[in-house]
DNA sequence: ATTTAAATACCGACCGGTCGGTCTATTTTT
DNA sequence: AAAAATAGACCGACCGGTCGGTATTTAAAT
């Protein structure tokens, strides 16, 4: 359709109209798997929604798997860039973790309407190598920061002396369960307090 | 029927062939959901594996799905079996809890490798009504249990004043996220011996 | 006990439709 | 005019499910 719009300079900010393209796949990929799941949901369906051409599909992504993996990549990306700061930058360990949880609350409140997309970046890695890859790494990380967490805490004599592991993988599996009932019950509860009390109620256990 | 069956006074436990052929193809399907995942899994898949024609497939169960049901049905009255009488019938509060926590210890041991369809399970459940009953019904009934059940313990004194249906949901969370890790990194750890630890950590921030 | 009849279990070719992906042609951008 | 981006017809594989027919088991009749 051309729209004339001979350039509008602006220059700045403009996106290439592929990268307008791209961005629109991926969106509306994201909203679509969320919706009817990765499987369910058709190449052709998300070229419609997107209102992009097979061609252009094609021409961004080599296969719908990439877009996938794509997504799966700035999640976790955007998971990080939340999360770590609030890790490291703690002052003590109680805070720390208990900032993580309310971060938590927040993805909740956000990214609702995504969050099925956890369940679906969970299940295809437990059958796809590639995709278990990369789930699998930052899990580890995450896991082994809590861990040494646990362990700094520990040591400040502020924590009882338990196995930093358990421990570990006990917040994680907090944090997935509670994210688990998100995606199902989303209306069951008021999940970021719910997060705040469970870790509550748990650092109370693991403080001294 | 009466099956008297005059030859092959075996007799006991002969299963009329139908009845092994309809076990047959449970087992197989549950296999191979759990491999593959269950849109992945193809009905000639399934025949191949379980030797047995389409026809006799579709003889049995309307559709896939409807295997897809039985299997979930049947999960959910086997952990029902085991899960009852120990929270039922527990002495303390706390002793009932700690109990539930080493059934899912057992769980993990035992059903390892069936455990990918509790994914399969609940990624469903959010795309299809009909898998969403089945799942939820049950979901809530174990938290409204856990959730009695501290409020049974903060009457009596052992817990402290928590909201009880925050407990319970942490307490579901804690269950649903160690089985979610064990099925991704079945290897990563004895997740056995960390259930226990978290729920001890976490019954320690609870009691009083 | 034997035969007959009915019911059940099973078989596998087949069908309409969908899917992910390819290809060639056209338009837009540089 | 060359290159990048988009369009959409097209392809073969495959999928869930159907259907007409066959084999086996069970019950009834003799």
């Amino acid at each position: 359709m051309s729209q004339a719009a001979p350039r509008a300079k602006a220059g700045a900010g403009v996106q290439r109209r592929s990268e307008i393209t791209r961005a629109r796949i991926l969106q509306v990929s994201q909203q679509l798997f969320s919706q009817n799941g990765y499987d369910a949901t058709g190449v052709a369906e998300i070229c419609a929604a997107a209102a992009v051409s097979k061609g252009a599909f094609y021409h961004h992504f080599p296969s719908k798997q990439a877009v996938f993996m794509t997504l799966l990549e700035g999640w976790l990306a955007a998971l990080d860039e939340q999360m770590l700061p609030l890790l490291e930058g703690a002052r003590s360990v109680a805070e720390g973790i208990q900032q993580a949880a309310s971060i938590t609350g927040l993805v909740f409140a956000s990214a609702s309407g995504q969050l099925p997309m956890f369940l679906e970046f969970w299940r295809e890695s437990s059958h796809d190598p590639l995709v278990w890859q990369a789930t699998i790494a930052p899990y580890r990380r995450y896991q082994e920061l809590f861990a040494s967490l646990v362990r700094k805490g520990i040591e400040e004599g502020s924590l009882r002396p338990v196995d930093p592991n358990s421990a570990a993988r006990t917040i994680v599996a907090l944090a997935f369960g509670l994210i688990l009932q998100g995606v199902i019950d989303p209306h069951g509860a008021d999940w970021g307090e719910v997060t705040q009390n469970g870790i509550r109620l748990f650092m109370e256990g693991l403080s001294k």
